[in-house]
RNA sequence: GCUGAUGUGGCUCAAUGGCAGAGCAUCUCACUCGUAAUGAGAAGGUUGUGGGUUCGAUUCCCACCAUCAGCUCCA
């Protein structure tokens, strides 16, 4: 998203790898040099510096990380030469156990037969390590490396095994990007969506509903005009929408799958004796709204879009402000088609994204997510499906990749990642390919040969869900929305109580022509009240004063600090109407 | 769900085992002002919830709830 948060002086993304790989050796070390007893697991170099996953009998606390920073420099001050070597596996494993690591020795157990197993070396401290690595602690800036965080990870990624300690850092060559990287930080920080959606009023989170976000009327207000948007794209490329019931019985989901697949997420309650499930997707309706008339294959594809709102019960240590909730609205779709018609569907799904993505200025990672083991389906169709996925997006020429046994249950699927002011990517597009459904609920079209065929259908979401991506534009746009998204376009500022009535007039006309507008009549100052409309991210306030009563003008200013001069109300609403009109990101 | 941290007026944050405080927002009054904060006054909290220790708990202890960071999972 942020292009300029990517430059560093490290010459090129090995060296800066190698560099932050080493870094998390020392560390280790001044880990082993202050409590020996601490277990060592991995500690690879990450995007954005390292980590290591340590067992320790006591939990590090912020004041152990200074501890171990100040280590840490003196290992660099002490310029310890790493030296690699290697083992054969029985010494290999003999060497951890003597040093009593069990997650090494596990690690060491796992390597295929055949795999060189090397170690690196730096003073009194080994590690089991593949490398590659630099040749001396000494090039390590001591001064210019933090340890930013420190969480829990499971070993291996594993719920059902041990939770470690995981210690995050960062380093760089020279103290002043150290600190500039901080700084950035702390700017994204800003743009957090939880913050700018509580300070300009548009959601909001409450103990009573956790994971169910409450929309105010101004975030009301843009979800409403993203919907319209969306309903005027949808037109175009040729939808028509629905809308299936927020429950249904346990029937249905048993045929759909989900009760046996999906339970453990699913809202369910007893109504007569009879179970019935909050849906958790749109699919099962959409089914039965496919099956309840007979369709030709002169009507496929048929792209069925649908704003469901759907229910999980998402682990409560997973939510997060508006990008993991419990209950949100999927701008869902189902396409059903024949075979033949798959990846022209699938592209023109892909074009239908870029569109939509392009107006936001935002741009996406595709992944590739294929079968996971609790699947339905055979193998051969589940590969048939994923081939189809990668001959439509290279096709295209995008590039993606493979998230393996990712995929929904039903099917494989592309996924269109956005990523968030922190840098934090979060999936809103999806294409799922599925052929089981349409089995499942043995649906059918009228062939040209006269017989019934099955068709196959995909299920896509391009907002993916509704909140996620209002939090991820929040993010994007750092609160201040494009005119034709902002909850509030125009605020009128009359100067004086003399120019009420003349503001009142102004905002009524501008809201006769379409335009969303607020006067801010309250008695005070002119430079208080463009404070808070330019706090508040509005795109533009008219000033009116005596002045411009005079002259029957008003004086538009933009919320980045523009004054545009005095023009008449209608020159005004030319301008906001032509930034409207095409979605003008300014 | 797991590990750790946090929870004080609407918001941002102080403070303390002994009467809970500030700024902003709100309300009232004065000021009528031309491009990022006019001044004065008032009101507002049984310190997340429930237990416990104590003469006394907002502070210490326990449980629960929620939030934050990360893991796991996912739109």
């Amino acid at each position: 998203m942020s292009e300029e948060n990517n430059q560093y002086t490290f010459e090129n993304e090995q060296y800066r790898k190698t560099y932050w790989h080493t870094c998390s050796h020392v560390m280790a070390q001044a880990v082993k040099r202050l409590w020996p007893e601490v277990k060592l697991a991995i500690g690879p170099s990450i995007d954005e510096g390292w980590y290591y996953d340590m067992d320790a009998p006591f939990a590090f606390t912020p004041e152990h990380l200074e501890q171990i920073e100040a280590e840490m420099r003196k290992i660099c001050k002490e310029k310890l030469k790493l030296e690699r070597f290697e083992l054969p596996r029985a010494d290999a494993l003999k060497f951890m156990e003597e040093k009593a690591e069990p997650f090494k020795v596990e690690l060491i157990n796992d390597l295929p037969e055949d795999a060189a197993i090397s170690f690196y070396k730096q003073g009194e401290f080994t590690d089991l390590c593949a490398g590659p690595h630099l040749d001396s602690t000494g090039r390590i800036k001591g001064n210019a490396m933090k340890l930013t965080a420190c969480n829990a990870a499971y070993w291996r990624g594993d719920s059902n095994r041990e939770t470690l300690q995981r210690i995050y850092g960062i380093a760089f060559p020279k103290k002043d990007e150290l600190d500039a990287y901080l700084q950035r930080i702390e700017e994204a920080k800003k743009r957090d969506h939880r913050r700018l959606g509580k300070e300009l009023g548009l959601f909001m989170l409450r103990d009573e509903g956790p994971g169910f976000p409450f929309f105010l009327p101004k975030g009301m207000t843009l979800k409403n005009t993203l919907l319209d948007y969306w309903r005027q794209v949808h037109k175009k490329y040729g939808y028509v929408e629905i809308s299936t019931p927020i429950m249904l019985n346990r029937q249905l989901w048993e045929r759909s799958g989900h009760w046996d697949h999906y339970k453990n997420n699913m809202y369910t309650t007893v109504i007569d004796d009879v179970d019935f499930a909050v849906k958790p997707m749109n699919c099962p309706g959409g089914m039965l709204v496919y099956a309840s008339e007979p369709h030709s294959y002169r009507d496929l594809p048929l792209r069925v879009g649908e704003i469901g709102l759907v229910h999980r019960h998402e682990l409560s240590g997973a939510l997060h402000g508006l990008f993991r909730v419990r209950c949100f609205s999927q701008d869902d779709a189902h396409v059903f088609m024949t075979r033949e018609q798959m990846q022209d569907v699938i592209q023109e799904t892909v074009r239908l994204f870029d569109e939509v993505y392009s107006i936001f200025g935002l741009t996406y990672t595709i992944e590739l997510s294929t079968m996971p083991e609790d699947h339905i389906g055979t193998v051969e169709e589940w590969e048939r499906n994923q081939d189809i996925l990668k001959a439509a997006i290279t096709g295209m020429g995008k590039e993606f990749v493979i998230n393996e046994g990712d995929g929904a249950f039903y099917g494989p699927k592309l996924d269109f990642h956005l990523a968030d002011s922190l840098g934090r990517t979060w999936q809103c597009g999806t294409i799922q390919l599925d052929s089981q459904l349409p089995e499942r609920f043995e649906l059918e079209y009228t062939g040209e040969d006269g017989q019934k065929h099955r068709p196959v259908m995909i299920h896509r979401v391009v907002l993916g869900s509704i909140e996620r991506f209002i939090g991820v534009i929040t993010e994007h746009f750092a609160g201040a929305f494009p005119a034709w998204l902002a909850p509030v376009q125009v605020k009128v500022l009359p100067v004086t109580d003399r120019a009420e009535e003349y503001a009142k007039e102004a905002a009524a006309k501008l809201d006769e022509l379409g335009f969303r507008c607020e006067v801010d009549g309250r008695n005070e100052k002119i430079g208080k009240k463009i404070r808070e409309a330019t706090l508040e991210k509005v795109p533009y306030m008219l000033v009116v004063g005596d002045r411009d009563m005079e002259n029957g003008t008003v004086s538009p200013r933009h919320r980045s600090g523009e004054d545009l001069g005095a023009m008449s109300l209608d020159q005004f609403a030319a301008l906001l109407g032509e930034e409207v009109k095409t979605r003008a990101i300014k």
